[in-house]
DNA sequence: AATTCCATCAACCGCCTGCCC
DNA sequence: CGGGCAGGCGGTTGATGGAAT
């Protein structure tokens, strides 16, 4: 059953010929599209006015930026996502030349898999809850005996470790996994210093979104919460209901671009092609353990998760954060 | 070399929303 | 106000090509 548009008159579907292609950017070129139930008539196609659409929208429109998604706007998806969840069209908004359609797929088909096998829950962002990694992880055929007698958080020392200027790895700090429905609280310092490295951090409106690139304290507190700690919407209630659970101090620097723990910036441009391969290896860090005791422990995806939180400062919905950008 | 499996991506489907009458 | 229509959006499907067996 088609549209309510196409059910008018017989539509041609499936894979667009390069003659339809010719047709449609022709006559958009010349008459622009106006409006798109007619567009298929006047262009002389036999296809509906949504089809036709579609593929200006997704293919033919000459601001589209071809090629693969590069390490920033992966980023940049992770960020969004985590804020707006499946709004593709919203996340699409922060990438000049992209389209929601490859967004989405560029999600379903490669950052899902990466979150997965960093043991992060693609939904939410979090660190996936001991029953979740486990059944993730009997999905891989793997298994482990030693996770079921786990409390009720996990410190992971992933020697995740802050850089300095040149991106060179400074410090440690453990990273906790909070079982599912759980509250992370995070404390903003009062002070926000701005990076001018943060390039996508200065398109954001910056008096509503914490900057990326900034320094931030992490705080994980304890009991009475302070005022200057915000509870982070979906992440449930546990945080007050439990004594301390740790304190530490996390200074991200040049946060748009993903890093791998430990390279050295000569490194890094090797990184940058080796990040165009993580689809192909994503299925062998499958492994959800493995990877996150491993020293290839994505940092830049942790961190990613830690500054998130920073990022709902002042937001008063998550229309907010789709709509100021 | 043939077959199967899997990942990717273009396109479709159906729902929702806003506009117009 | 309510119905019809078109556009927009997210979820899903199916074709395709490459990798694995």
């Amino acid at each position: 059953m088609g549209h309510r548009c196409c059910t008018k008159q017989k539509v041609k579907r499936g894979l667009w010929s390069p003659e339809e292609d010719d047709k449609l950017l022709k006559h958009i070129t010349e008459h622009g599209h106006g409006s798109w139930s007619s567009v298929p008539k006047l262009a002389g196609l036999q296809r509906c006015g949504k089809s036709c659409r579609l593929r200006w929208i997704n293919y033919l429109r000459p601001d589209l930026k071809k090629g693969s998604f590069t390490a920033e706007e992966e980023q940049i998806i992770i960020d969004v996502h985590r804020i707006l969840g499946n709004r593709w069209a919203q996340i699409a908004k922060h990438l000049p030349g992209r389209t929601d359609n490859e967004v989405k797929n560029f999600w379903n088909s490669c950052i899902k898999k990466k979150l997965l096998s960093q043991g992060l829950d693609p939904k939410t962002h979090n660190l996936l809850s001991l029953r979740q990694r486990a059944s993730n992880k009997a999905a891989c055929k793997h298994s482990s005996s030693s996770q079921s007698q786990q409390s009720a958080f996990t410190v992971f020392n992933v020697s995740s470790q802050a850089r300095d200027a040149n991106n060179t790895v400074m410090m440690n700090a453990p990273a906790v996994a909070f079982p599912n429905d759980q509250t992370m609280a995070v404390q903003i310092p009062s002070s926000e210093p701005q990076n001018p490295n943060a390039s996508y951090a200065q398109n954001l409106n910056e008096s509503t979104i914490y900057p990326y690139g900034s320094s931030l304290d992490t705080t994980f507190v304890s009991s009475s919460p302070p005022s200057s700690v915000h509870q982070l919407p979906g992440l449930g209630n546990m945080l007050y209901e439990n004594p301390c659970i740790w304190d530490a101090t996390a200074i991200f620097e040049t946060f748009g671009e993903p890093r791998v723990e430990g390279l050295q910036p000569p490194q890094q441009q090797q990184q940058q092609q080796d990040k165009e391969k993580i689809c192909e290896t994503a299925e062998d860090k499958i492994d959800v353990d493995a990877s996150l005791e491993s020293d290839s422990f994505d940092l830049g995806l942790l961190e990613s998760t830690l500054m998130s939180a920073a990022m709902y400062r002042d937001l008063s919905s998550m229309d907010d954060f789709g709509w100021n950008f």
